[in-house]
DNA sequence: GGACTCATGTAAGCTGTTACATGATTTC
DNA sequence: GAAATCATGTAACAGCTTACATGAGTCC
């Protein structure tokens, strides 16, 4: 699924700014999408163009100038068609993973701080997460992508807490820079 | 991390061709990184311009002619520095969570089949992530990376089965296409 | 002989990021 | 008056995907 795509969606939630969308990225998004202002105002541009969105200057006393975009009826249409056509997909990319799969060539300091690090990132996410409220204004859908991000963060933070201490004690014993036999080919 | 390092820690693990790096990615690597051919051949190829890795073109009776890449000293201290150097971010990009997120402008036919192969998916997963020899062969490092992709794919399952028959109920009662009041904003 | 796996590579192009460039308004 | 937040946009470039193009070896 594009940028413009979600964006257009975004606006299927009501009236917005890039800026605007820029914070629903970093909000209610921020669990399973990312978007920067590089990207976002070139989409909107775009959509515009396509009219599947309109947008209004605002002047404002109270804000500096703005422009507010909304959705046409085509755009309507479009995001609900692209939406029903869109595989339910997820990728993963896990710098941390990597970290892990490679952490006997690391030192078992470096590997404790990563580890500290992603701890957290994950108690920080779950925080968050939990503190979003999931009654009365959320449907059950949104609330439910909140519910999977806090079982997957919960579950994965638990993992880690189990086998940080013995991964730690096992890594200290094994020789630096090791890089043993080829645990994958086969 | 970009892709050219990745294709350097795999040789790390031992020598290979490009079409053994893509099969680590299909396999040990599933659940955290992707890749594909058209990326990884070329990585291999400036990896060897800059003397990271070094290759011999095998003939084989057994199989096509192929190019064995291996290491080099200055690409293994150069990868474990890189490796130092990481950040442990993860980024996931979930179009089944858009997918769940916008529900409610979706008729519940629709969605109950995204659930359907959402579900399917992360029983697949699940079935091979606990497939994979966790002992002997792998590093405690590496088992752990199969933990917590069991962890957060057992998980995820689990809520969505709890919640599954719940949404689709709920879903049934709100008026087609109704976007609902915004409940992002604030 | 057909299907499948092994094997390598290129080229066009999409998508998005980073960094730059700017400035108003609000709050302390 | 300083800092934070609100606000918009562009340009250069990185990075990767898709599709194309090709062919050998193995198994049934």
């Amino acid at each position: 699924m594009q940028l413009k795509t979600l964006c257009l969606g975004a606006l299927c939630l009501g009236d917005a700014t890039g800026y605007d969308i820029k914070k629903l990225f970093e909000t209610a998004f921020t669990h399973f999408h990312h978007a920067s202002f590089g990207s976002i105002y070139p989409a909107l541009k775009k959509l515009e163009s396509e009219g599947l969105v309109k947008s209004r200057v605002e002047p404002g006393p109270r804000h500096p100038e703005r422009r507010l975009f909304s959705t046409t009826v085509a755009g309507r249409s479009a995001f609900v068609r692209l939406l029903a056509e869109t595989a339910p997909t997820e990728h993963l990319r896990s710098e941390f993973l990597v970290l892990l799969f490679f952490a006997h060539l690391l030192p078992t300091e470096v590997l404790a701080d990563k580890l500290t690090e992603v701890e957290k990132r994950y108690e920080q996410q779950l925080d968050y997460l939990k503190s979003l409220p999931r009654e009365g204004r959320a449907s059950a859908g949104m609330a439910l992508t909140i519910d999977l991000g806090i079982a997957a963060c919960q579950a994965k933070l638990e993992t880690l807490r189990t086998h940080r201490s013995s991964l730690l004690a096992r890594h200290r014993d094994i020789p630096e820079g090791s890089a043993g036999e080829n645990p994958c080919a086969g």
